[in-house]
DNA sequence: TTTAGCACTCATTTTCCCTGAGTGCTAAGC
DNA sequence: GCTTAGCACTCAGGGAAAATGAGTGCTAAA
């Protein structure tokens, strides 16, 4: 049965007011509303109505009404306004964003912030990157003392680096010979191409610094295979307990165990073929643990063939109005972030290497 | 008034019971101890002074007694017993340090969840570089259509890279001459001693590549200055939700807030010059927040000129002696860990560099 | 079709009383 | 002079009972 128009209107208030106090819905609360022209009696044989149907629950027989999931669904998919972002918002969120990120794993943990920030929940922010990178150029740099600085530069121009301690000397020729060996060798490859018998093959050929091939190799595949490894960052998780379905520290700490990071790992998979931003209700989650919590995700464009995903975890109950529209809106402004090319230095990557 | 050794032992019993039962200790309680051959009226008498004396309080008339501030401290400085770590936990604290450290900021992440899970405790885990590394070695690597990568060795061992993609093309031999340049002008200088001046100076004598010069010396400056920073994580917030007296939602949001960073960022400054672990009981913290709240930190050496602080927060019913024991424990194992340079690799550091 | 009215339900709050753990003090015992 | 048994007293916490009031469904009138 189609609902009719005003059987969506009641149910619409229902679910924003709802959302705004966390109290079980009267019919007297809704007549209140501006733009109600009925009586409480004609509110009372809606909301009937929409509990038959499934649309509202009533915790007992003297409340008032709740969403059911079906609720809520209906809601998100068809009923709920357009949030309009205030221009404070969108403001806040861009100089949020426009802080100069650093690395992958640093990004995806200020990401998780502030989106976290943003919408006063917990929210989980994921960088992966599909495998696939090759080396596309070995340098070996002689730097004093028996040390050797290797530094790889991957197809997708990520450069990484490794200083070497020898016991032996080696000289400048030996590397210039062995550097030419490795490139010719061992360039082009995938993590599962870097094979023992590869390994043999190079360091019969590699002359004086053979020595140097394997630890050379393995920090290749090493890095290799990290490449395709994901980045996952979990913020904010103490904001669920400012909502009052969590006051009960049980219920609470049962949830953020499980926020951690068991069940939210599989949440990425939720969006792989999904576009835009997608809102899960309630029992539709998949983790057990989840099932009284609802969960929004949006995926945004990192270049370099990474994929991030932003998300956030919270009541049932949460405004999936102003979450949806913030988390369009931050991924958006991610995404476009990681286009613009023009945008003056996209901060340089760093790192440490060391060998003891 | 010095104590005697009975009022001691019960001041010990009362600490001991309430660390255990989280409730206030009773006289009849502690004659039930093992060990404890007086009745009940004379415990009682002997808690009536300690009380008078500060060393406990009441909470009202009929209720059993609780340590105040001054009775947690006497504990701690003298009654508390050794807790000897079992082989257990002993082994459960060296597997997980040793898995493998990556850089800095992931193993002060690490560490940080390693000692909460260890302590069941927020945790915190800093680690702070004294300003003062300087440039031993720029190098520069031809990438190929236009893209140069930069290779910057520390003082400390470390190694640096930033992938430089150019406009104008630039020649292996124009490239030879600046990094004889840079090595020459911008070696063994603090991050300070970046100069405007310098960097005119440095690229009048640069040749070709001299558009490359700001670059370097943008990514070298900012290099230098991170090095001194500091680098700091808090693990493990929600298990305050597990001790009995954060079972208050707003209490516990309270503290979980203040232990974001704020009043935690001050905490190494009390390490400072104290060496060893060091307690802060209660009223004791400087940060008004944790005034319920009592601190346990220790110091430990990272190599490279590194400092590492690991604390922990809890309820001031807290298990000084086991968390004491812990945490020692713990900055034993990483020092250790650190200065053991016969280790087979320590693990290399790798990163990302990006100009886009 | 809408609405006023009414009897009914039931979670929540308030009130009250009871129980029992714990105390301080006193007087007797070692 | 310590120690301890005994006793009267205090008071937080818990549970039962009563009061409250928000909300409902249904009926009958507009």
């Amino acid at each position: 049965m189609e609902l009719t128009e005003r059987k969506k209107k009641v149910l619409r208030s229902v679910v924003d007011l709802y959302i705004r106090t966390a109290e079980p819905v009267g019919s007297k609360a809704i007549t209140e509303l501006p733009d109600m022209q009925y009586s409480s009696a004609t509110i009372r044989n809606e909301m009937a109505d929409l509990t038959a149907m499934g649309y509202l629950e009533q915790p007992h027989t003297s409340a008032g009404r709740v969403p059911s999931a079906a609720g809520y669904r209906l809601y998100v998919d068809e009923l709920m306004a357009d949030y309009r972002l205030s221009m404070d918002e969108t403001k806040s969120i861009n100089t949020a964003i426009e802080e100069k990120m650093q690395r992958v794993d640093k990004l995806v943990e200020k990401v998780a912030k502030l989106v976290s920030q943003a919408t006063d929940l917990p929210a989980i922010s994921v960088a992966s990157r599909q495998a696939g990178a090759t080396v596309r150029r070995f340098e070996l740099i002689l730097a004093g003392q028996g040390s050797v600085i290797l530094v790889v530069m991957l197809s997708d121009d990520q450069v990484l680096n490794k200083l070497i301690k020898l016991p032996v000397n080696v000289t400048e020729a030996d590397l210039k010979i062995l550097t030419a060996v490795l490139n010719a060798a061992m360039t082009g490859l995938s993590s599962d191409e870097f094979t023992p018998e590869l390994l043999e093959r190079v360091m019969a050929s590699a002359g004086t610094a053979a020595s140097l091939v394997p630890i050379v190799m393995e920090f290749t595949t090493e890095t290799l295979s990290r490449q395709a490894s994901t980045n996952m960052a979990v913020a904010g998780q103490m904001r669920l307990l400012g909502q009052p379905e969590y006051r009960d520290v049980d219920k609470a700490q049962r949830i953020m165990s499980s926020l951690d990071e068991d069940a939210l790992a599989n949440l990425p998979a939720v969006m792989q073929n999904a576009n835009g931003t997608q809102v899960l209700v309630g029992p539709e989650n998949v983790a057990q643990e989840l099932k009284d919590t609802s969960v929004v995700m949006t995926k945004f464009d990192i270049g370099d063939g990474m994929q991030g995903m932003i998300g956030v975890v919270g009541p049932t109950r949460m405004d999936y109005a102003k979450v949806t529209a913030r988390l369009s809106y931050f991924a958006e402004s991610l995404s476009k972030m990681f286009a613009k090319p023009e945008q003056p230095q996209l901060p340089a990557a760093q790192e440490d290497a060391k060998e003891d």
